[in-house]
DNA sequence: TAGGCCATCTGGTCCT
DNA sequence: AGGACCAGATGGCCTA
């Protein structure tokens, strides 16, 4: 099959064969039909449709040919739909922190998207504390061109040249327990994680965003995940202008 | 075998 | 009117 979602996914699916002559596509339509032959609906719940005729006004002029087009047409965008989404759920994947390869399982929707939510805390907060440190070292106002340059160098320099990644160590130890940071377990490659095992429920957003990871008392570290932050590892090449052009500010 | 995850179909609603 | 978006339903696959 040319479908993308078959090439993205392990599972067999088919759309092709389910649009063209799937028993359950050609079941399901058969039974409508037989639904508004009888006039009796497929499903109690329509408060709605009483009122707004439009469409359904429009469908009932149709012949069973039309009305069988017309489904297959929206079947097959709403597939497509799907399939858009999950692109962009592969493509923020690639970005996250995690392990990939064809040996591991791919992380679910709900994993992917907790992860990513907190990989933006991480990374924000990361700056922050950056940028505090930056302003520690160069003190006053009087001092804040070279703060700025320092700033513009580190924005412009490759990702894998980030001064951050030679401060790392000594960063950790200054705002927090090392030792929190390597006793936290290691991630084993090849298991997925679980909403429990990425440290979820998170806070309430309010007190994310006034502190997000607690830093004031040491460098916070999510559970089961490998060390994402961005003194610990080199940003990914797409990751790296967004950091950037935090910086610029 | 139960539960999790997913793809697909479907009808309703909203927007252009 | 047509398309996009959404949520519910359904069934398949996989893993513990």
């Amino acid at each position: 099959m040319d479908s993308d979602a078959s090439s993205t996914c392990s599972r067999s699916s088919s759309p092709e064969l389910a649009v063209d002559s799937s028993f359950f596509s050609n079941k399901v339509f058969q039974a409508y039909c037989a639904d508004r032959e009888t006039g009796q609906p497929r499903s109690e719940k329509s408060p709605q449709s009483t009122g707004s005729g439009g469409k359904s006004c429009a469908r009932a002029d149709l012949s069973k040919d039309g009305l069988q087009d017309l489904r297959l047409k929206v079947n097959s965008r709403e597939r497509k739909r799907m399939h858009d989404l999950n692109q962009a759920m592969d493509g923020l994947r690639e970005v996250m922190p995690y392990a990939q390869g064809p040996s591991v399982r791919k992380l679910s929707k709900i994993s992917t998207l907790l992860l990513a939510r907190n990989y933006i805390l991480m990374l924000s907060s990361s700056l922050e504390e950056m940028k505090k440190l930056v302003g520690d070292i160069y003190g006053a106002s009087g001092q804040s061109h070279s703060a700025r340059r320092v700033l513009l160098r580190t924005s412009a320099a490759p990702a894998s040249q980030l001064p951050l990644l030679s401060l790392a160590p000594s960063l950790h130890s200054l705002v927090g327990s090392t030792s929190q940071h390597t006793s936290t377990p290691t991630v084993a490659p090849h298991s997925p994680p679980s909403a429990g095992y990425l440290g979820f429920p998170a806070p309430p957003l309010p007190t994310l965003l006034k502190d997000p990871l607690h830093l004031s008392s040491g460098y916070r570290h999510f559970p089961g995940m490998p060390c994402p932050c961005s003194l610990c590892q080199p940003l990914p090449a797409s990751t790296a202008s967004l950091h950037s052009l935090s910086m610029g500010k």
